[in-house]
DNA sequence: TTGACATGCAGCTAAATAGCTGCATAATGA
DNA sequence: TCATTATGCAGCTATTTAGCTGCATGTCAA
């Protein structure tokens, strides 16, 4: 928990995120060609977004492509955010998670 | 947006904010006596959570009041985390909008 | 095979951060 | 008034972190 908080700090890191959620399976190359900083930096960036979770791997070959993973962040959202974000959000949020329970079934 | 995203990466922070949301109104001394930690120290994070708006202060006398604020939490829930947790969530959340404000008027 | 490409790993530096101590200021209450 | 209490402010140190360079490893394609 504490890592995936860490992990959000960093706007690098949120920009990251945000561009693997706009196009997934991208690799580090493809990733770093809007951002302002050197390979090896963004790799660092990559590599804590991954160790907290927020971020998958899969390799094909010499690329390794990198997949958005929202089950943390929804786990933030729903743990601990949304407790402090009114009343009726949460209550809404909870039918969500019942909505879901059924939906697995 | 990035100083709240800062202010929530402490663990030591996101405790004075639970005690906040437990017992609102407390001051310095009171929420330093179950942190293991100097006055100090704790007054610093205090700064933090209210430079990024996360807590609101008052004073009385001598004493200075801390009250959570939940409205930059809730904004990081609606422009930033939703969108990664799930469209049927993000849809339900828009729906809340629309109701504040319809409640608003 | 070999050059080009994608990534990893080690290590360095500067800046930010979290803790601390010491002292100052201001309000309360006996 | 004066001791106590609540807080602020300045500044120090150790740790973390974000960027960098340089080099190594492994894969693709001609």
């Amino acid at each position: 928990m504490d890592a995936i908080f860490k992990a959000l700090a960093d706007p690098t890191r949120r920009a990251l995120l945000d561009r693997l959620f706009v196009e997934q399976g991208q690799t580090l190359t493809q990733l770093i060609d809007e951002l302002d900083m050197r390979r090896q930096s963004a790799a660092k960036h990559l590599a804590v977004l991954e160790d907290a979770g927020l971020v998958s791997c899969q390799w094909h070959g010499r690329e390794k492509l990198h997949y958005l993973n929202p089950v943390p962040i929804a786990e933030i959202n729903r743990r601990w955010l949304d407790k402090f974000s009114g009343e009726r959000a949460a209550a809404i949020l909870n039918l969500i998670d019942a909505l879901q329970e059924t939906n697995d079934e």
